[in-house]
DNA sequence: GAAGTTCATGTTTTCAAAATCCTGTCAGTA
DNA sequence: TACTGACAGGATTTTGAAAACATGAACTTC
């Protein structure tokens, strides 16, 4: 469904709601280890975030990442498409170039009702809701 | 969402059940050119179906593939869980090495929604009744 | 302003999926 | 029997995601 650098921004992501202390950052080596994930790969995800505004950070010493007002207003759709592209939720569940429903494949029509509830939940999902879920699992393994 | 193969796997039983003439064989080659993907990888996937019986094949002069009356009773999903295996339809969508309502992760709940509505989707999907839907689309490209 | 910490970025390596190559096997035909 | 057409299947190459490596840039503290 979603790519392991997908999973790994939305566990960051989710991480951070969790974790992340009021007015502190939390660096790299933290979330890598807490999510058990390559800390180098993470990073790379993560400065993907912030260069599309959906993640913030601070160098130097006590640096890190954090998440602001504005980037705990986002949803998971958008970290979603930033790191796994639009493409995802919006192509052919058999590869066909094309998908709409003007020229629909034979599973388009039943297909497109998993994917929009797919994108429901990520929509509505924002990012400041979910640490009001149970949390400690994005770090189980 | 599946893997390429699988895709093709889907794509090339699909056109079976609309192209595969009463009592006839059709060759790699054709559905390969039809659907235009690469023959010898599509040949590769085929061979797999045909060892977990969910496809059938006549070697030599007029050979090729077809489906029995048994293979037509089959649903898509018994496809995709032949190719994919059945991890597919089980795994967490954030990676996690568990999936389960136990120690969910935090879209798990939402999540498995979705995931049903596609088993859903293939398993309604006999093969033989997709015939019945606008079916040249398999081959668009 | 020197040193150390942490994010940022470009390059390289690893690994598995995707695709190709090549030979074997079986069945039909002459 | 010999020949040909098609599936079967092992081995190999290609491709791209995943991961690791190495270096640079910004910031803090002393
Ligand atoms: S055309 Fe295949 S899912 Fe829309
Ligand atoms: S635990 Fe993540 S989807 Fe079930």
């Amino acid at each position: 469904m979603f790519s392991k650098s997908c999973q790994y921004a939305i566990r960051a992501v989710i991480y951070l709601t969790a974790h992340g202390r009021e007015g502190q950052n939390t660096g790299v080596k933290e979330i890598a280890e807490a999510l058990q994930v390559p800390q180098q790969f993470l990073a790379k995800i993560l400065q993907e975030l912030v260069r599309h505004h959906l993640l913030s950070s601070v160098k130097g010493p006590n640096g890190g990442f954090f998440l602001s007002e504005k980037n705990l207003k986002m949803s998971l759709l958008e970290v979603v498409e930033c790191i796994d592209g639009k493409a995802v939720l919006t192509s052919c569940v058999l590869g066909l170039p094309q998908c709409s429903g003007v020229n629909p494949c034979p599973l388009h029509h039943q297909f497109v009702t998993c994917r929009e509830g797919m994108r429901e939940m990520l929509v509505n999902k924002k990012i400041t809701e979910i640490s009001a879920d149970l949390l400690p699992q994005v770090s189980r393994f």
